[in-house]
DNA sequence: CCCGTACTACGATGTCTATCGTACGAGCCG
DNA sequence: CGGCTCGTACGATAGACATCGTAGTACGGG
């Protein structure tokens, strides 16, 4: 066939500069998904959705991956029947400088405030 | 009498403790409200309400500065007819270092590309 | 070839939110 | 006092969103 089954393998990301502030902002603004981010940061490797202890279904998780993905956030790759996730961070950094270790910074602090 | 009249002349603010991460993350995913505190930084003073000029009616700009008010990132005060409003730059450095100044400069950033 | 695992798609639902218009309250000024 | 300006309150509305359950697709292993 001249015509591939459209495969839906591969997933839609917005290129560097189509990435918007607002929906950075609103994407971080959701405690599941910034911590998503957290965890993904301290890993510093792509990590399979799975490897996420999340308290929410995983409707909910496949939704909170996709606004991530789709406001720039994080990359996300199929490989095999996993689908691994990896921060965006030199598309951040070259965007938003200071911004990505700031808001780190500042979960980590409301984390440690929360748990004591 | 003993008890004064309930004036709405004061209004409630969040202690500095009591500021969350997620709610001035979701303050600043709005458009009109992360202009609010970039033209408030600018001024480096605290501004009335009527000096924005905002794309929106009186009615929603009352709302989007209850919110940031709410959420901690400006303060806001009577002051005769007028309100005045100025950024809590204080509480915001101490609870989350850096993060301020990253987001203004991502707000520049992402305000010069659009203009471009 | 069949099954299990990983993730998705779709539909439903209740809540939140941005927006508006209109009507009102509070202080200043002539 | 009378009016003006600044800002609020309230109600309405349309759209977004977080959440779930169920049913389905893709891939790898026995």
């Amino acid at each position: 066939m001249t015509t591939a089954p459209p495969s839906p393998r591969v997933l839609p990301h917005p290129a560097r500069d189509e990435i918007r502030l607002e929906s950075v902002l609103h994407a971080l603004s959701d405690p599941v998904r910034m911590r998503i981010v957290s965890e993904l940061a301290e890993a510093e490797a792509a990590l399979s959705c799975s490897r996420f202890d999340l308290p929410v279904t995983k409707s909910t998780t496949t939704h909170h991956f996709r606004v991530l993905r789709e406001s720039g956030v994080i990359q996300q790759v199929y490989e095999g029947t996993a689908k691994m996730n990896g921060l965006r961070r030199e598309d951040l950094d070259a965007l938003f400088p200071g911004l990505l270790d700031a808001l780190l910074t500042a979960a980590r602090g409301q984390a440690a405030r929360d748990g004591a």
